[in-house]
DNA sequence: ACAGGACATCGACGGACGTCGATGTCTGTA
DNA sequence: TACAGACATCGACGTCCGTCGATGTCCTGT
């Protein structure tokens, strides 16, 4: 709200992202901004059969199985990894269309470090 | 640590993130997990010069000028923001290096969807 | 039917987060 | 030198987050 005459700047050219697409991707970031959801989702992704079940996820870390659990149940919530229970054990697998459209955030948009 | 003949899945193949690339690349995330700090970042990053006074970025929001700075302080401190004073206006740049620290995690590494 | 294991849920606790009004610091100008 | 404006900092408030122990639910083998 400077004076018409003193901008202190160009006022910002508008091909920045919209606040709806902000509100709606945020919620992926933040779903990935721990250290340990950063681990679950890179253990599950590079695993072979790109799946992993939670007893073997529980083992990778120092943390409660409450706590792993915790952090799955976040994971799915916000649409990252899909939910697959086969007989007594739970498979986590990543939703490749959740991850790239995170991706997509940093190579098209107006992110783009270039 | 399931019984021995008895696993529910393979070990979780080795090729996932480390612990320690985890917890740096974690707090990028976490900066930029705010739906009011991507927009900062995508405001600036959008912006004809690459970078924008504090001034016309208070103007885009709905929120305190306290807020705002706040919110770019968080971004600075993340070291995906470059701060420059030149006379009575402060003018925030990206940091490209940074961006392209968090772009790489969703192309390159252990979290590329293919 | 029963026992045991795999996983989810609950309740609680300490700490971090987003926002605000008020105040401080610095710079250019009258 | 005094003033006004741009931005940062401070202190406070309510809320959310990460972690835990305890408990619940569901499945499988005996």
């Amino acid at each position: 709200m400077s004076d018409p005459g003193l901008a202190c700047c160009t006022p910002l050219s508008g091909t920045a992202m919209s606040a709806e697409q902000a509100e709606q991707v945020a919620p992926l970031l933040k779903a990935l901004a721990d250290p340990v959801r950063l681990r679950l989702v890179s253990l599950i992704a590079s695993s072979a059969t790109r799946e992993a079940c939670v007893c073997d996820l529980n083992d990778a870390f120092d943390l409660t199985q409450a706590t792993i659990s915790h952090h799955l149940k976040v994971l799915h919530s916000a649409g990252l990894l899909d939910r697959d229970k086969r007989g007594v054990w739970v498979y986590y697998s990543v939703r490749p269309e959740a991850l790239s459209a995170v991706a997509s955030l940093f190579s098209t948009s107006a992110l783009a470090p270039a």
